[in-house]
DNA sequence: CCCTGATTCGC
DNA sequence: GCGAATCAGG
């Protein structure tokens, strides 16, 4: 495998939302988790809590004996990074055009934490993806969407799940009252926080997202 | 043992 | 540039 743009990018979304190298290696797929460590300090990514950071360590790959590595200190931790916030996954709620509708099955939820309703195992949509960074546009007014939510109308009272693309005439937010604490009302919550799994249930094969990356 | 990120260094 | 090997720490 090798680092493709999209895989760069998701490598320093996923490095960002504070996941571990070693699931960031498991979401991207045929790479190691040394692979995604190596490369997140190619690309400056840096620093995150390490478990091994005041002794010094690790000599190189031949079995070199006395030469412990110099680097008496590094000083300043800097990058105090918001903690790993339950990554406000805006999933594009892309018009799903190729809705693929699973198995059927009595789905029961929990509550979470701010009151929304947890999804169940079973309907974990694979990616987390966070809705590529698009270029925010002067919400255009536009008559379609006089009496929807539009970019002027978000206050911290109504969800602010995007509804289309910014750009596309009829892009607006949802608009509903809030889920208490939250920036998106209880249904949005329940998609764009999902309680974390085992890695190791998680599943693995990601079909793409409507259309995939975006392509520039 | 498992896990973590950091580092080195041959390729 | 890449990533396996190795490290040290939880």
């Amino acid at each position: 495998m090798s680092w493709t743009e999209e895989r760069i990018d998701q490598l320093k979304r996923l490095w960002g939302q504070g996941m571990t190298a070693s699931q960031i290696a498991d979401e991207l797929g045929g790479v190691s988790r040394n692979a995604v460590i190596g490369k997140a300090h190619r690309l400056g990514l840096e620093a995150r809590p390490s478990p091994v950071k005041g002794g010094e360590a690790a000599s190189g790959g031949s079995p070199a004996p006395a030469s412990p590595a110099p680097a008496p200190e590094r000083v300043a931790a800097p990058a105090p990074r918001p903690a790993p916030a339950p990554a406000p996954a805006a999933q594009p709620p892309a018009p799903a055009p190729a809705a693929a509708p699973p198995t059927p099955q009595p789905i029961v939820r929990s509550i979470g934490p701010g009151g929304f309703q947890r999804q169940a195992p079973g309907e974990q949509s694979a990616p987390i993806t966070p809705a590529p960074p698009r270029r925010l546009v002067p919400a255009k007014p536009s008559a379609d969407i006089a009496d929807k939510t539009s970019l002027l109308d978000l206050n911290d009272r109504v969800c602010k799940w995007p509804l289309g693309h910014p750009g596309e005439p009829d892009f607006h937010f949802c608009g509903e009252p809030i889920n208490p604490g939250f920036p998106y009302c209880l249904s949005h919550c329940s998609v764009a926080y999902q309680a974390q799994l085992p890695r190791r249930d998680r599943r693995p094969p990601p079909p793409l997202p409507f259309g995939g990356p975006r392509v520039r």
